[in-house]
DNA sequence: GCCCGAGAAATTATAGATAATATTGAAATC
DNA sequence: GATTTCAATATTATCTATAATTTCTCGGGC
């Protein structure tokens, strides 16, 4: 029962440090320093390298020979990118995976969009979106695929939590609706070009709400 | 002149392990060890286990904590998957790369082909062939895109060495040709499509040739 | 007042050493 | 003869220490 054993240091610390750089407690730009860390986590600096490598692969952290390593920053342009390759990348993966999906599956993504339309906040809203995107793909049964989309998935997560620091409201989401109907009617191509719409809005010009704050429409 | 000092340890062996994985020279399923490999390149193996990381993350090595590092073994679905994949990024690149590509860029590009034609072994062919898809992609300016297609290559590159292990026939590529031709006419969708189709023809299944050898389409 | 440089402090990258775990092979048992 | 157990070996994951590089700071000169 030694849950430690299961997992490596390396891995855990990666965990830690990449969930906090997705809710945006660590800051794009911010210094990455492995004693500080390293002592945090009460280890040596070695396993804080290795998860260092693993962030850096993920696209979360940026790291230059000799010049330490910071949390990535992101651009505008960045999300935009990932919102297209989340789109291309989750239209494929619905494409196989349809032809799979059972209508207890369809059951659960419609609780999902469910309980995202009610979330209180910004980050619940986020676990339920998430959870209804990959029950929806998670059939495909293409891993490397998934991983990827998992990984645009934080990335996406970041530009979210950055945007809707405290502030939220409640909006229902009709894509979700629609596409689950599509699906429910084995109509899969009319799914994906919803999806694909859906996903792409991600990285959409902020626009003006009615109080005047800025928001972005987000997928 | 420090040529060592722009770049890591870690990211040196990471390289020279990637090469000697995709040509083959180290086997799928093939035990990594950390020290043997310190020793081989004169260092700890503290940099060795970082680029371990990296070759993790590229999907070219496994490891289960405790029990090592492995070459990663492949089946014909891993490679039908990153067909696939390479497809749909590669897509999305060219469409976005289109409005950026000059003549200069297309003569490149057929000459690569033209090498590719008249290459002699897999191993060139594969060069030439990389540098017709990097050229056509690279002026999409979507950094994140290009890396995540570059991965997906060296997957494909993989399969391609290990299947042509030693003979290799020279066969014209008449994919690449129509997308050029295509590309020139600012036909972009049309290119897009034949692009689309190449790609994925990787992964389809192995087929006879005239002296009884299986080979399999490759792009 | 502003810029430059030397020295100091902090930090990274690497090396060498240690403890814990998995693997292997041989002997003993069924 | 096959199987299980146990110890020897090999390997991994980690820690401590060291060398090298970068950044910071403070003082002097323009």
């Amino acid at each position: 029962m030694t849950a430690t054993n299961e997992d490596t240091i390396a891995n855990r610390i990666c965990r830690i440090l990449a969930a906090r750089i997705v809710t945006g407690e660590l800051e794009p730009g911010t210094k990455l320093r492995q004693d500080h860390i390293a002592e945090e986590f009460g280890t040596s600096h070695v396993p804080v390298r290795e998860a260092f490598r693993r962030l850096e692969a993920q696209g979360l952290a940026v790291s230059k020979p000799r010049r330490g390593v910071r949390v990535a920053t992101f651009s505008l342009d960045d999300v935009r990118e990932v919102a297209e390759m989340r789109a291309a990348l989750e239209v494929l993966a619905l494409r196989h995976a349809a032809p799979h999906l059972t209508p207890s599956i369809l059951d659960l993504a419609e609780a999902a969009t469910v309980e995202a339309d009610n979330a209180r906040d910004v980050r619940s809203w986020e676990e339920a979106n998430r959870r209804f995107h990959r029950l929806l793909l998670a059939p495909c049964g293409m891993p490397r695929l998934l991983a990827a989309i998992d990984d645009l998935h934080a990335v996406s997560a970041r530009f979210l939590f950055a945007t809707w620091r405290s502030d939220w409201e409640v909006r229902p989401d009709h894509d979700h609706r629609a596409i689950l109907a599509f699906l429910r009617q084995r109509r899969t191509e009319n799914a994906a070009a919803v999806l694909e719409r859906h996903v792409q809005r991600i990285g959409q010009k902020p626009a003006k709400n009615a109080s005047g704050g800025a928001f972005a429409i987000v997928g």
